[in-house]
DNA sequence: CTTGACCTTCCAGTAACTGGAAACATCATA
DNA sequence: TATGATGTTTCCAGTTACTGGAAGGTCAAG
């Protein structure tokens, strides 16, 4: 299988899976003219990494999901380790992004958005 | 003054203040010595850029913004649009992020995290 | 005069791709 | 068989907003 079909079938650009054999996530051999040759294992993994990428694992989260994912003898535990991580940082980035957006809602709710100068979004940013 | 008390002032890194001179944001001007020499003007835009970037606005936004900031016939609606676009991205965001964490927290919930190898999180990941 | 703090520029690296150019391979059709 | 459309390859550069570090100039204190 080819790289466009992987494409199509992992949902991933072909730009991303040759970014990733790069990296060194994926490392599928070449046929006589110098394609990658694909097979199901590869677009398992493939789709694997898309899913974890989805869920906002950074790569190197990736890489050792995937290194789990293909040890049978892992424990559950080492996954969950870094699952959890990941959610407490998603956790406080959510956190963030909510006094964010409260901060500039009050300040967009006070503004007049009309012809006029006065603003109290730019109010707001230069410190009152 | 020079950089050093501006960086305290402003509350912004000297690294980060040399870099907004870079792209255009401030221009202070350079004593013999070659120093850069700002004043209160330089330093209240660059504590006005430290809170939009706090808030999360770009910055491309951060320049539109100054230059409102210093435009005394600006329309307020201008700068309430921009307002409203980045809010609209911080929500759209959020809700990314409540979505990976809803799906990241049911499948932690679901693994034992112990030393077995049987795992709903890499199982979710490759797809169930 | 030396020491240490401060300043300068420039280069490289970060995360995870993405776009584009130039060249070769393959395939369907005329 | 020619050709044109796709598909594939590599490589280089750009994205965002800094951040770290090296090499070297400046200045105030002791």
């Amino acid at each position: 299988m080819n790289i466009g079909e992987v494409a199509v079938r992992s949902g991933l650009p072909a730009k991303t899976i040759r970014y990733y054999e790069d990296i060194g996530l994926v490392r599928p051999p070449r046929s006589e003219n110098g394609y990658r040759v694909f097979r199901e294992n590869e677009v398992h993994k493939l789709a694997f990494l898309g899913r974890a990428r989805a869920l906002g694992f950074t790569i190197e989260d990736c890489r050792t999901l995937l290194a789990l994912y293909e040890d049978e003898s892992r424990a559950s535990a080492d996954v969950k380790r870094i699952a959890r991580g990941h959610l407490g940082r998603i956790e406080a980035k959510i956190a963030d992004l909510e006094a964010m957006r409260d901060t500039l809602g009050h300040l967009i709710a006070e503004c007049a958005g009309d012809h006029r100068p006065d603003c109290p979004i730019l109010k707001g940013l230069s410190g009152e």
